[in-house]
DNA sequence: CCCAACCGTTTCGGAGCCGATTTAGTCTAA
DNA sequence: TTAGACTAAATCGGCTCCGAAACGGTTGGG
């Protein structure tokens, strides 16, 4: 893939201006970050983990979790071999989102090939 | 540009994580629609029509410019054709600060190609 | 001349997030 | 068995942002 510095910058607007726009639901660039690590690097992911990766407090990934859970994007499971940690887990739902982001990104990218 | 949906989450996920982990300057969603909004697209800009495109309300298009003025990303001048209006204007620390994201997302998405 | 319409800003109460610290539960090694 | 290490979650005060409404300044039509 090649990409020229405003055809970059183009593509980063129209998307950013797409979740801006469809205020639902709307998260914050930390949220993304848990939800993209969580489907697209390999598990476990712990909060301490998460936390370490985005250079975050562990208190942050908490909060984060628990928004993100309420919206049914991401889940909590107790680690059965060791109940001090907590596993994220993906949901239906938060696959749904990602797979509607991706959409928006290849979208906006072939319009911008085209032109 | 042609993008499969992983590619397009993976492209996305780390640029991301980089915004998120060089915490400065931290720009909202919000904030980074209306700088590359005033640097991608023909002017004027104002203040009611930055709302409007990105549908939220006024206060937060002022709020916003308030914040991104400290940072010397943006400006504000008025319209002395008609004083009511508020014209966006570009500064040289924003071309440099979207130059730099360019230049992150280029170098990313190379990363996804070649692997 | 004036008043209605328009502009951006400010005020207001409320909601959410922040990091540091504390708490409670779990594990491990002596 | 027990003390200490380690986990995630809860608490705390402080800070930022939110939209609705109110505000002052500006414009233009009647």
């Amino acid at each position: 893939m090649e990409l020229k510095p405003l055809e970059a910058l183009k593509l980063w607007h129209d998307v950013v201006l797409d979740t801006v726009r469809r205020d639902v639901p709307d998260l914050s660039a930390r949220q993304l970050a848990i939800l993209l690590t969580v489907y697209l690097e390999s598990p476990p992911h712990t909060v301490r983990g998460l936390a370490a990766k985005l250079k975050v407090s562990k208190p942050a990934i908490t909060r984060a979790l628990d928004t993100m859970g309420q919206k049914d994007l991401l889940k909590r499971k107790r680690d059965e071999t060791d109940k001090r940690n907590v596993l994220v887990q993906r949901t239906v739902n938060g696959s749904v989102y990602l797979s509607e982001l991706a959409d928006t990104i290849i979208a906006r990218a072939q319009e911008h090939s085209s032109s």
